[in-house]
Formats: C-alpha cells, structure tokens, sequence
DNA sequence: CTTCACGCAGTTTTT
DNA sequence: CTGCGTGAAG
C-alpha cells in the first residue's frame, strides 16, 4: 500500500482522480512530476490497475529516464515493471513495429537522421533544376515543420502554409513528394515520421487507434506545454476509447517553439477535454526564496502568459551570484575553481550542474574539469551514433536489416575502399530506378552491370549476405565484432587518419558501440534483436553508459558534475547550479535577437535554468568571447541586466581572481 | 577512383 | 577554428 502522504491536499486529489481528464498547471518546482509518480504508484499498488493498462509519457528520454526512476523507487522493480514510460517518438515507434505494413511500409523500417535527410534532400534540389539555389536546411526545415503539423505532401499546395509567390515553397513542395517518394522506397521514415505516419495510421484505421486506447486505460502526459500538433492527435487517438487523461505542465516553462510544440494545447485543455479537473499548485518545494524570487522576476518580464503564484517555504541567507569574467577559458576556470572548493568542503559531485544554452560552451569547461581531475558527464552534445564510423557500422546494421535502406548502402558501399566509386554506384543507381528494384537487389542481380567491378559488387552482396547469417545464429556483440573483424574495419580506420591519437579514439568509439550492444544484451536477454539494439541507439534511448543494472544506487546520483543545456535540464534538479554564457547573443541567442521578437521562449529558457537550482545559484558572463577563432565583447544578457540593483543577486567582477591562465601567467 | 587542397559557411535548442 | 563540399590533379 502506498501512502499518498508525500503529497499535499492539492497534489493528493490531483493523484487520486484516476478517471476523467485531469490538468495541473502549476509552476516550476511545484511538484507536478512528482504528483504524476505517486498518482502511477498509487494506481498499482492502492487501486490494483493492471500495471499494463498504463502509460506515461513525456518529451525527453531524460524526462522518461527521470519518471521511470521515481516509479522504480516508489513501487519497486517489480511492480513498476509492466507500466509503460516512454517519449512520444518511442511509443510511435513501438505502435509502428506492429502496425506499419497498414501504410505500405515494411516491419524492418530504417530511421533516419538529418543526414540521411540532408543528402535526400539535396539530390532533389539537383534534380529540381531552378536558377535560384537553395539552402537545402531551410528546404529541409520548412518539411519538418509541415509534418509537425500534419501537412503531407500531397495537401502542402492546399494549405494556409503555401505561398505559390514564394520560390522556396514551390520548391519545396516538389522536394517534399520528392524525398517522400524516396523514403518510402528506402523503407524508410524519419524522426518526424514516426509521430506522423502514427497520427496517419490512427485516422486512417480508427479502430487501431481504438485498439491501442483500449490497450492504454490510463495515460498521463508530463510536460505536456511542450506538445505539438502531431503529439496533440497522437494524444487524441490514444484516448478514443476513454479519457482518462492527465497531463501535467507550465506554460512558462513552453522552450520547444522551433519543434512546433504549441503552448495553446496545454491552454486549451479544458476546452479539448471538457470536465477536466485543474489543479493549480503554488508551493515550490525545491528552491530557496532567494533563487525563486529571482526566477519570478525573471519570467514576470513576459506577455501572454498565465500569472501564478509560486512560493517556497526554504529561506536563505546568500542570494544567488552573477559573475564577470574575462574569456570563456576564464569563465570555466572560476566555475571549476569554486566546484573544487566545493568538493574540498567534503560535497558531492552529483549535486552539482553546469547549464549552457548551446553544445559549443562545453570545450572549455571540459579542458578545465579534465585538469583539475574532476569526474563529470555531458548530457546530449556528441552522440556515440553520430561519430563518423559508428554512423558507418551501423548503416552496416542497417542494411544487413533493411536492405532497401538505400541510404545506409551507399553509404557503406565504399567504405572501407572496395573500388566502387560514383561512376559505378550511378550505373546501379540507374538501373534501380529503372527497375523499381532496390539498390542492393540491383546489385546482387545485375553485378556485372558495371564492367570490371563484377567481382567487387559480389563480394559486397556476400558481405551483407554472410553478415546477416552471422546475426541470426551468433549473439549481437559477437556478430558486430565478427562483422568488423571481417570487414578490417581498424585497419580501415588506422589508415583513415594519420594522427594516432585520433585514430585511437575512433577505434574506442567502436569498441564502445560493441560494449552498448554488449550491455543491451545482458539488459534484454539473448533475445535482444538488431533491430531492437539499432532502434535503440537511433532513439538515444539509452545514451549513458550505466544501465538498468545498478538497481540500488538508482537515486543516488553519482560523484560526478552534471554538463547539459538548458533544455536537456528541464524538469531535474540540483542543490547547485552554473548557468553560464549569460550574455546578450548567448542567451538571448543571435539568431532569435535578430530575427523578429521572440525573446520569450529564450527568457523561459533562462528561468527554466533558474528553477534547476534548489540552495546556490551562479551566473557567469564573459567580457569577451572567441567567436569563429575572433575575440568578441560581450554584454550582460537583458534578463538579469534590467534587474540589477532590485538585491535580487549579487554582482561580482572575478576577472582579477582565480588563477591566471598560462598566457597571462606568462605575460 | 582516390586524394588532396581550397574556399566557404556555420554555431541554438531535441527526437 | 572546424568541418564540409567542390573541384582538379594523380
Ligand atoms: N508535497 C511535497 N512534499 C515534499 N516535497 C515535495 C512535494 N512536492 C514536491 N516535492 C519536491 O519538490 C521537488 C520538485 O518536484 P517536481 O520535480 O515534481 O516538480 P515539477 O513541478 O515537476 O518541476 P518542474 O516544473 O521543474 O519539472 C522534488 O524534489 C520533489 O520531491
């Protein structure tokens, strides 16, 4: 039996409401997370609903991770287990595994990236021969952001969103039924995709919608202000069948505008389900007053947005601090200094974060935090998959599954060297389209197509045909080391890169993916799957090293500082928080100064970062930063400029203090 | 077909 | 400063 008394008279009725639409908005801190766990726990445990019949989702894996956690230590390993806790785009692709083939797509389906897309995208502007020439990434973009809304290619022209006087959507409208044309021919989908075809599939199929809804009785969504219009009738078609739906957010902490979340799904929830039950909850119980008030002051500045009342009953005397510093190397260095002070009065790495707005403030902070021997991790940045050869073998995977996946062919086709270069692959490409066979079928039926590399395109075809019986008989990291044994895939490497160093570092990418498959196994049993493990990776599902294994240590975090941007933080929490690059072009970033007045979602960005911290805060700023290798001014970003002399924090100049860097030193 | 060199464009944020 | 894409030479 589980006690609801971890939660207040608010949060209790919010947990205790299992039937019926349900909304908590309600501000940062408040609880809302929690109240979201214990509602699941006490669903299981106190109500005795089949652990099957619920779902949880949310927005990030990190978010997904961070609820899994919270049940797992409520409820224990064993009874959380059967609940469902994904992101929108995992649940899209588990409904797809098994319903795909009502759209014309096969069950192995690839997933593609922004490179797959990218080159897709650019072969039809190729082709789409205009004398203007066009940036492939606003093509590209303007795509995503019609799937995000619904928009297919065949209705783009008919819509709102077409302007017939604009070159760009004329092109892109052509690009769009181009690359869609491709995909489908690679049986293939791309991230936005796997919402879309989903959403395509439950208005096609109602009763697969109404199956699925049946399946979920209870669903319950975090975050739900950062939803778009895709999530937004996914959501719909998962409560055909009921709507016991809970859904859980703050319209202040909206930051996924550029994804097309829209803010008016959570605004509107009353209206979109009427009779919903709203709780508002107005104690924040993670930060000290000082921190809070400063957050509140912050996101005040902004229009159109609910007014709510947040309070905290933790007081405190230091208020949080915003400091000068002279570069970003000297921005790093005063952050790793004061941590350093901080781990020598005996405190714990692990409460510690370091919030950035983009990936390209990490080096610094890495050089200094490797030099001082501090153990840390980076959240997002880098993904293992996106390191060149790891994209390489897994196209392998990729193929060796789904060998229309057309892109993954080409893609490994000559890597490493075989001979087989464009003259050669445009020869099969051509006979591909000709044929409407795929590009590797193409091959292995028409290897002589291309005179002289006969012997090259079938050792190629009996590559992929070897490697596939090797992963049906032998375990997945056995197979993957087979496969890169078989394909001297080091040696490839070693001779790719003059410099060692380098070279070692991309076999240890290797190897790592090799150790990931390893841990999948041992996570999923000798059942583990390719696909399943490509999947995985594909979806960042799991992009840190510990596993599900480690069960007792699951809310202890580890001795290690916490790297991430802003946006990966959302919904965690710290005792101590760097938020640094506090700057005008920083912060408020370049690109959204420049282009029209949407501050607003760069300001929630900024209170989101705030609200992490629950005792100390820290801000930093820099002088001057190198940009594009050129040293750049920098100023204070407006958000806590314009608030300087209200004793909200203190302002302090360290240019002076800390350790002098090498150069001055020298100087 | 591979390799190398040069010019350039780009730096949000995530699945 | 880097990392990519293009083009010419080997
Ligand atoms: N009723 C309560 N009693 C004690 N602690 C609480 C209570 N409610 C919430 N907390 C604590 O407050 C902190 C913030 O809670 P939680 O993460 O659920 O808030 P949230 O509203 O989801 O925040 P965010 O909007 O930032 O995601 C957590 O440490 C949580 O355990």
């Amino acid at each position: 039996m589980i006690s609801l008394s971890g939660l207040n008279p608010q949060q209790r009725q919010a947990a205790e409401t299992v039937e019926g639409p349900v909304l908590i908005l309600a501000g940062a801190g408040s609880g809302k997370t929690r109240t979201l766990t214990y509602r699941i726990a006490h669903m299981v445990d106190n109500l005795e609903i089949p652990p099957s019949q619920i779902l949880g989702v949310s927005f990030t894996n990190k978010a997904a991770k961070e609820m899994r956690e919270r049940v797992h230590s409520l409820l224990g390993r064993r009874k959380s287990k059967g609940v469902t806790l994904s992101t929108f785009h995992s649940l899209g692709v588990k409904i797809l595994k098994s319903e795909i083939t009502k759209l014309g797509y096969h069950r192995n389906f690839s997933i593609y990236d922004t490179t797959d897309q990218m080159s897709i995208v650019r072969e039809a502007l190729k082709l789409y021969k205009a004398d203007k020439n066009f940036d492939r990434k606003i093509v590209l973009s303007k795509i995503g952001y019609l799937k995000n809304r619904g928009i297919s290619a065949e209705d783009f022209a008919n819509t709102r969103h077409f302007n017939g006087d604009d070159p760009y959507d004329i092109a892109t409208e052509y690009v769009y039924h181009f690359y869609q044309d491709k995909l489908r021919f690679y049986n293939a989908i791309d991230f936005d995709d796997i919402l879309f075809l989903v959403v395509k599939l439950f208005k096609e199929f109602p009763d697969v919608a109404r199956t699925w809804s049946e399946k979920f009785q209870y669903i319950m969504i975090d975050e739900y202000q950062d939803t778009n219009t895709l999530q937004f009738q996914l959501t719909l078609g998962l409560t055909l069948a009921h709507n016991n739906l809970c859904v859980v957010g703050d319209d202040d902490q909206s930051i996924y505008a550029f994804r097309g979340a829209d803010v008016s799904n959570i605004l509107g929830f009353e209206k979109n389900f009427p009779g919903a039950k709203v709780v508002k909850l107005e104690e924040n119980y993670r930060s000290v007053m000082p921190v809070l008030s400063l957050a509140n002051h912050v996101i005040k500045e902004n229009k159109n947005r609910r007014e709510k009342t947040l309070w905290s009953k933790k007081q405190s005397s230091n208020l949080p601090e915003l400091w000068l510093t002279g570069d970003t190397d000297h921005e790093a260095q005063a952050v790793v200094e004061d941590i350093l002070k901080h781990q020598s009065d005996g405190g714990h790495l692990g409460d510690i974060a370091i919030l950035y707005r983009s990936n390209t403030q990490v080096p610094p902070l890495e050089d200094e935090l490797r030099m001082s021997q501090i153990p840390y991790t980076i959240v997002g940045g880098q993904k293992l998959y996106e390191r060149k050869e790891v994209k390489d073998l897994l196209a392998y995977l990729s193929v060796i599954h789904n060998p229309a996946d057309q892109m993954a062919t080409r893609r490994i086709l000559n890597v490493p060297a075989r001979g087989i270069g464009t003259a050669t692959l445009n020869k099969f490409l051509e006979k591909s389209q000709e044929t409407k066979l795929d590009l590797f079928e193409t091959m292995r039926q028409h290897a002589n197509l291309a005179s002289g590399k006969f012997n090259s395109i079938n050792e190629f075809t009996s590559l992929i045909d070897w490697s596939r019986t090797i992963f049906a008989e032998r375990p997945l990291p056995e197979a993957i080391g087979l496969l890169v044994e078989r394909i001297d895939f080091f040696s490839y490497i070693d001779k790719s890169y003059d410099n060692a160093k380098q070279a070692e570092r991309r076999r240890n990418d290797i190897m790592f993916f090799i150790d990931s498959a390893e841990r999948f196994l041992k996570y999923k049993g000798p059942k583990a799957s390719l696909e399943d493990f490509v999947e995985k990776v594909l979806l960042q599902d799991s992009q840190d090293k510990r596993d599900e294994e480690d069960e007792e240590d699951d809310d202890v975090r580890k001795n290690e500082v916490t790297l991430m941007t802003l946006h990966s933080s959302k919904g965690l929490e710290f005792r101590q928080v760097y938020l640094i690059g506090m700057e005008e072009e920083t912060l408020p970033h370049k690109k959204t100064v420049k282009e029209g007045e949407d501050i607003g979602e760069e300001r929630r960005l900024c209170y989101v970062g705030i609200t992490r911290a629950q005792d100390k805060l820290v801000m930093t700023y820099c002088k001057e930063r190198q940009l594009f290798g050129k040293k750049t001014p920098r100023n204070p970003s407006r958000f806590v400029f314009t608030l300087m002399d209200k004793d909200l924090f203190i302002h302090k100049d360290v240019t002076s203090f800390g350790h002098l860097s090498v150069e001055e030193a020298d100087a």
